[in-house]
DNA sequence: ATCAAGCTACTGAACAGTGATTTATTAATT
DNA sequence: AATTAATAAATCACTGTTCAGTAGCTTGAT
């Protein structure tokens, strides 16, 4: 919400004295670390970094977490988890036909998360999980998870609607998130080479509509 | 090639001696380093770690290698750009229909690739990329790149032919890559998880199959 | 309204553990 | 005896976390 507000003063003008906001901080902190966490990944980010884009000193983000891992936590839970609740929300909403929920399943997620910091830290835990299994165990639970079953409640309507042909649900899910998957990996790893030139980093949205197409016209109906 | 067998002796036996071995060395040293990689990812394996998996000391590895990144840069060229060869020249030897080499190409994959300690290593480089941009660019290059411009040049060879529709080349070989890559990324992040029921962790080869024909059927011509 | 006095958000220096790399020393091989 | 592969102890830089001290804010008596 406030993202880059939080150190204007602190930034601008060196001798500014630090102010006591004790509402503001957490969701500046978490701000900051979302940035921080997505552009240098989470080792190599630093908990001074984290506070220096806050614009408090070290000390302070211990005054509201327990520690670093805590962080990402609240990070993921404030991004990652309200955008797959948006997207269940849109789901459950649609009226029309299945593949126009894919299509337009597909064009909110590369809005909300695709092109956002979210897609920065998909790729964060994906690199990051064998590391921290706790952490690997609680994004599974609250993202991957939920994600899934979404997916095959839709395909399952679809086939169950006569849209779709029948089909291994749990393979075709995979299938439909694939793309969605690489294409967050590639931009965030990759994707910022000197010319790189990847569909998904190059034009992500058409591509992803390309793709999405392509598998459609398997699962379709003929 | 004799990985695992570097340290019979020196692990069975506390007290022996150590032996001078020049030659071979570099390469067990090597294949130590894969197996801690893909089982810790880059920076939380220590150089103490490869050593001692390696059957020496802390010091040893540095007689042979610069530092640590170059270690990784060796696993690399010794793995992933030797499984890309063998690869191309599957595909270069192939002589029935186009569908017909992909399917080969995905199971061909699976078995040297996908379900070997080389997926991890590309899942390595994916977390990693950021950090490291040299090694980044240098993963592109030997291994990306190429393996683009080979998927491209079978697309468009099955176009030429009229095996395949005119389409996207470029977002149909991302499209077609998709399920590999979130194979490998899934299988080296969450796919250890208790009760991960992921279609690409669960049963990959006939994931990645079913994966194919999907995106095959929006390809070939009707 | 003013102004202490106390509270506590915040600071920043210090601590402690870690891990890559170097180097003086040891001992296998020739 | 000379050579040098290998060791193992030492170095050095880094960083997560703590904590004693500092200063912004609030409160309540005047």
């Amino acid at each position: 919400m406030n993202s880059g507000s939080a150190n204007e003063m602190t930034e601008n003008c060196p001798i500014a004295r630090w102010r006591r906001k004790k509402e503001a901080r957490p969701s500046e902190i978490l701000d900051a670390a979302l940035a921080q966490f997505v552009e240098k990944g989470f080792r190599a980010t630093k908990m001074e970094d984290i506070a220096r884009a806050a614009g408090v000193t070290k000390g302070t983000p211990y005054l509201y977490f327990q520690n670093k891992e805590d962080i990402l936590k609240a990070v993921v839970r404030e991004t990652l988890v309200a955008n797959l609740k948006d997207i269940q929300l849109l789901a459950g909403q649609h009226a029309g036909s299945t593949a126009g929920l894919l299509h337009l399943m597909v064009e909110t997620w590369w809005h909300k998360v695709g092109s956002a910091p979210s897609a920065g830290l998909c790729k964060l835990m994906i690199a990051e999980a064998s590391n921290f299994p706790e952490l690997a165990q609680f994004y599974f639970d609250e993202v991957i998870q939920p994600s899934t079953e979404m997916m095959a409640l839709i395909l399952q309507r679809g086939i169950d609607q006569g849209e779709f042909r029948p089909l291994p649900v749990a393979h075709a899910v995979d299938a439909l998130m694939a793309p969605l998957i690489s294409t967050m990996i590639m931009n965030h790893s990759f994707g910022q080479l000197p010319g790189c030139p990847l569909a998904s980093t190059h034009n992500p949205l058409a591509y992803l509509k390309d793709a999405l197409d392509l598998v459609l016209s398997g699962i379709l109906k003929k």
